[in-house]
DNA sequence: ATTCACACTTCCACTTAGTGGAAGCATAAG
DNA sequence: CTTATGCTTCCACTAAGTGGAAGTGTGAAT
């Protein structure tokens, strides 16, 4: 940790270091990674160097490693994109995500008669992992793998009600709070006050904020190992507040059996 | 593998190594996520430690900076599962992947009335990277991301077509050749011959290979990065042997643009 | 056609960052 | 309560990774 000369006033540069105990290449292979996806999956030696502050010897043997596994590809014009091989490994992960959870959703989705979802945090958003629609569903209003803002969405807010103020600040500030509609919370006062709301109700409402027209009523997992949460959403018209009444005991019991099978799962 | 204890005459312990010029920790990062894939996306410390032959505190350090950001979860239990950011990753590989090529696979769909598909080899596997159905398709024979065998189907075979005999032969000792259909070839000899013919005529032809009663004609993309084909598929009733003669020439031509479009992609 | 400039790749001496044996904790089983 | 099992922390050693400098190829400009 800190094995300062401690004469020195100033900190001998902690820079954005690793956290201790870590593995310093393969944070930084994971950098580049994220790097070339926020770039929209293709990227160039130079334009990752200039991103990240490292030498271009070292990227560019981090990069050999990630080609040689087929986690990058490099194109005849050099330019590195995403590898082919990330694609399965996305898949498992959320396959592993949503396993043991589509039974429930649709036992839920059947009992209610609308679209059950369950997302989890990932950093600053929340990511539908899993999903099952209503026999009477016109169209989806999402997808696996969807990532939506928190603070505009049922599921998002039932998430963020897990987690300390101080979290939620940091991911608001981090992402901002665009509108999505006229109802969306869009500034972190009233997202605070909010979040003590549902806590003390025990269910978030996401009234017209994510679409217009469409409801939501969502519920947090307790004790999943990544923050995560279970709504019922559809039309405003179909899903009105006394529909709440028998929907949020179902959620939340379903949410407790779900938070189980999350914790052990069957395999 | 073969840990010989022998005389002096063995090289000294090469061992399983990482070709030089790499990071090792990364490559052993990467090998973990692997497994993990490969077990389903779940993995407990001690299952890893048996199956890399690390050992654990090496283990240990590699997971906790692959949970520190994301790549993997822990359970309760404290065993290990693949990460919801790895489903973004794979997400923008296979948008990347996609990407350009989509606009061109529905016209191919347009002009030629059957499902067009793109899929690229990864390691052992062929993966659907885009497609586009036909109009009166019925239903779907693959979807995008869906991984299947190289000798097996149009696409794998195209692929196929593109590497070197020796390579082929470590793929199918890889993974076997299961067959899926009794048209499946199913020994290594026969394969070799069939690709010998695709090279020669410039397409290759799953006659219900892979499902009984579709047919597909499939040609490779010339210079792509990775190998890459292009097929377009259907049932055998409309996909006879007469499409092919307007088929191929229209996927040929297809392909040669795709190969432009893949290697300086339209930013 | 030749030169220049830029970007990627290889080389190699230095040393930090990674390794792994051994000890320390929890948690589950007996 | 005791033992067993499996995860986590510690720390001395050194192999593995790093990055400055030199080399190579590619594409643009003259």
């Amino acid at each position: 940790m800190e094995s300062t000369p401690s004469t020195e006033t100033t900190q001998p540069e902690p820079r954005e270091k690793v956290a201790s105990g870590q593995v310093q290449s393969v944070d930084r292979a994971i950098e580049l990674l994220e790097l070339m996806a926020d770039a929209g999956g293709e990227a160039a030696l130079s334009e990752l160097a200039a991103n990240t502050g490292l030498p271009l010897p070292t990227i560019h043997r981090l990069m050999r490693t990630l080609l040689s596994r087929g986690y990058v590809r490099q194109l005849p014009s050099r330019r590195y994109t995403l590898g082919p091989r990330l694609i399965r490994l996305g898949e498992s992960a959320g396959r592993q995500l949503g396993a043991g959870a589509r039974p429930y959703l649709t036992a839920l989705a059947a009992e209610l008669g609308e679209t059950a979802n369950l997302a989890m945090i990932d950093r600053d958003m929340a990511v539908y992992v899993a999903q099952a629609a209503s026999r009477h569903s016109m169209r989806m209003f999402t997808e696996v793998g969807r990532r939506v803002f928190t603070h505009a969405t049922g599921v998002g807010k039932a998430v963020l009600a897990q987690l300390p103020d101080a979290t939620v600040l940091e991911i608001v500030a981090r992402v901002g709070m665009p509108a999505a509609t006229p109802q969306t919370i869009t500034d972190p006062q009233s997202l605070l006050e909010e979040l003590a709301k549902i806590r003390e109700r025990g269910y978030a409402i996401d009234d017209g904020e994510q679409e217009i027209g469409v409801r939501c009523f969502a519920v947090g997992v307790p004790g999943a190992p990544t923050p995560t949460a279970l709504s019922i959403s559809g039309p405003s018209a179909r899903v009105g507040y006394d529909f709440a009444e028998t929907a949020v005991p179902v959620l939340q019991r379903t949410a407790a059996d779900l938070a189980k099978e999350l914790i052990s799962p069957t395999g």
